[in-house]
DNA sequence: CTGAAAGCGCTTACAG
DNA sequence: CTGAAAGCGCTTACAG
C-alpha cells in the first residue's frame, strides 16, 4: 500500500505539500498539484484514516449506540441505522455500531477508546443511565429520545405530541366522540418512555379540549397477548368503534384480528395511528396514520452531532422533527 | 486524557512494560503489573484505539456493507446487524456500518483506506459487482450469501437448499400431492439472488422425488400487488389448496388475505413457509416454517472472517448452517 | 524481567 | 508557495 511518502517522491514534492492537497487546508500551485494528484492515481494511494485519525485527533466516526427493549417492537431500525449512516457519510463521516447488552458499557468504552467523534444513542429513555457517563465526560453526543432531562446533551426526536395532536383532531373533525386508545404495555410508560409519555399527554389533553372520549386499552408484550387483548377489546359491545392507536406491534397485528372477526375499516371501525415508516412496507397500510420520519430524524441528529464536535462549548440543542400526516379512508366521516 | 506515558511515569516503569501488560504479550511482574494496574484505574486510563490500530495496523473492526434490493424485504436486516456486531464484539472487533447507493464505492474505499480489517457482504448476489475489487486485492472478507462463483473469497449462508426439502417432505409426509410454490418476484432469480435459486432447485428436485406436484406463483414487488397475486392465487379453484412460501413479503400479507376470503389453516389451507425470523416477531406465526437462523449465520461469518483475517493465505471456506424446522399446525394430514 | 529507540502514516506549525 | 521537523499514542524488536 502506497503511503504519502511514496506519492511525493513520484510527484517530487515533499511529504507536507502532499498533505496539503489532501487536506485543501493551503493552497498549492496548479501544477504541482496535478503532479500530486497523477501520482496519487498512479500508485493508487489513499489516506490511511487511522494515521489521520492519530494526527488529527478525529476519528471522523460516530458511534451509534442501539439497545433492545423487550416491551418494543422496532422493524423500523435498520431503516434508522441506515439512515444514520447515509447521513453521516454525506458528512465525510462513518458509523460505528455499538450494541451492547447494557448500553452503559459500550457508551463509556467508546468514549475511553476515542473510538468515535461522538455518539447517537437510540431509543432514550427518562433517566437512561447511558447519559451518565456523557454529561460526565462532557463528550459529544445526540440522544434520539426527548428525556424529561437531557442533562445538558443535545436531542432530537419526532414531535410525538404534535403527532397526537394531529391524529387526535383528524378523528374529532370527522365527528367522532370516542376512541379506544389503543396504548403500549404499561410498563413502558413507567420505564420512562418519553415517546410513549409525550403521545399520551398531548392526546389526552387535545381529546379533552376536543370533547373527544378516550377509553385506554394497554396492550401487553408478546404476539399472542396482542392479538388477544384486541380481540377482546373489539368485540367489547360497551368499546367505541373507532381506534386511536398508538402501538406498532397492536398495528401490526390489527388486520388480523379485523379479519377474523370479519370487521371491515372504515365501514365498521374507524383507525388512525401512530406507526412507524417501515410497517408501511410490510402491508398494505390502510389506516390514516403519522410517519415517523426515520430520514429527517437521522439528518437532523447528524447535523446536531457535527455542531457540537465543532463548538464542543455551545448551548445544547433540543430539536423536534414535525410528523406528517397520511391520509387514506380508514375514519367514516360522522359530522 | 491520559496517555501510556502517564501511566508509566505514575507507575515509575517504562512505556513498554505498560504497553506488554495491555497487550499481555509479554510477562511481567505480578508486582509491577500490579503497579501498572493501579496506575491505569486511578488515571482512568484507556487505550487509544486508533494509536494501537497504527503500530499493529490492525483496526480491529469489521465493515459491514449492506444494500437494499428494491425486489427484497428485509425486516430482519436489523436483526442480522445486531447478530454481527454481537459476535464480533466477542472477538474484540467492533463493527462499521458500510452504506452506499453504490455498493461498490463503499467496498474499494474502505479496503483502500484501512477502515477495517476485514468486510463482511450481506445479500450477495450472483455476478455481484462488489466482488470484483475484494478478489482482485485479496482483502479479507466473507460473503453472506452463496453465489456459484464466490472468486475465491470465503462464504457463509442458510442452507437453503436443505431448507427447501425439509419443507417439501413436510407436506408430502402429510400426505399432500401438489401445492403453490408461492415465489420471489421474477427479477430475483434473474438478478441471481441466490438464496431463491438455491431453494428453488432445491424444492423443485425434492417434490419431483416424493410426487409432489408444485404450480409455481411469483408474486410481484409491492404490498398491493403481493396482497392481489395471493388473492388471485388463493380464489382460483384450479390451484392446489396447499402452499409452500418462500418469500416473506407473501408470509406477511398472506394472513391479510385469508382474512379478507374467510379461509382458514389448516382448514382450508395449508401453509409451511421460509421466513425471516424477525417475521416471527410482527405476529402470531401460525405457519409450519423453517428459520433463518440470524445468529448462527452472523456467527459462522465472523468466525470465517476472524480466521481470514490471522491466516490470509488458507484456503477459501464455504459456510451452509443447517436450518431448523420449526412445527405448527399448519398442514393438513392426508395421509 | 525492564527500558531506550525506532517506527506506524499522517498533519501542522514554523522557517525559508 | 514549499519543505524539514516534531508530534499524535501506541507497539515491537533489540539490548541489557
Amino acid at each position: 500500500m502506497a503511503t504519502i511518502g511514496d506519492v511525493a517522491r513520484e510527484a517530487g514534492v515533499s511529504r507536507s505539500t502532499v498533505s496539503s492537497v489532501l487536506t485543501g487546508r493551503k493552497f498549492v500551485t496548479p501544477e504541482t498539484r496535478a503532479r500530486i494528484e497523477a501520482a496519487i492515481a498512479k500508485l493508487e494511494y489513499s489516506v490511511n484514516t487511522g494515521a489521520r485519525a492519530l494526527a488529527t485527533s478525529r476519528t471522523m466516526t460516530f458511534g451509534v449506540v442501539v439497545r433492545f427493549h423487550e416491551a418494543e417492537f422496532s422493524p423500523a431500525l435498520a431503516t434508522y441505522l441506515v439512515a444514520f449512516s447515509d447521513a453521516a457519510r454525506e458528512r465525510g463521516y462513518s458509523v460505528m455500531l455499538l450494541t451492547e447488552p447494557d448500553g452503559t458499557a459500550a457508551v463509556s468504552r467508546a468514549i475511553a477508546g476515542r473510538l468515535v467523534d461522538g455518539l447517537i444513542l437510540l431509543n432514550v429513555l427518562d433517566g437512561d443511565p447511558r447519559l451518565e457517563p456523557i454529561s460526565r465526560s462532557g463528550f459529544p453526543a445526540v440522544l434520539v429520545g426527548m428525556p424529561g432531562d437531557t442533562r445538558g446533551i443535545d436531542a432530537v426526536d419526532l414531535d410525538f405530541a404534535s403527532a397526537a395532536i394531529m391524529l387526535v383532531d383528524h378523528l374529532a373533525d370527522a365527528g367522532h366522540r370516542e376512541a379506544m386508545f389503543v396504548r403500549w404495555p404499561e410498563e413502558l410508560y413507567e420505564n420512562g418512555s418519553t415517546y410513549a409519555t409525550r403521545f399520551e399527554r398531548a392526546a389526552l389533553r387535545r381529546a379533552a379540549d376536543r370533547g373527544l372520549r378516550l377509553v385506554p386499552v394497554p396492550v401487553p408484550v408478546g404476539p399472542e397477548e396482542v392479538r388477544e387483548t384486541l380481540r377482546a377489546a373489539l368485540q367489547d359491545p360497551a368499546n367505541p368503534k373507532t381506534l386511536l392507536i398508538h402501538n406498532d406491534a397492536a398495528v401490526a397485528m390489527l388486520p388480523f384480528v379485523l379479519g377474523d372477526l370479519g370487521l371491515k375499516v372504515p365501514a365498521d371501525r374507524s383507525v388512525v395511528s401512530l406507526h412507524s415508516a417501515e410497517l408501511a412496507r410490510l402491508y398494505v397500510l390502510t389506516f390514516t396514520a403519522v410517519e415517523s420520519e426515520p430520514t429527517a430524524v437521522a439528518e437532523a441528529a447528524v447535523d446536531v452531532l457535527c455542531k457540537r464536535v465543532d463548538a464542543p462549548q455551545s448551548p445544547a440543542q433540543k430539536r423536534l422533527i414535525a410528523p406528517h400526516l397520511e391520509r387514506k379512508s380508514s375514519v367514516t366521516s360522522l359530522a
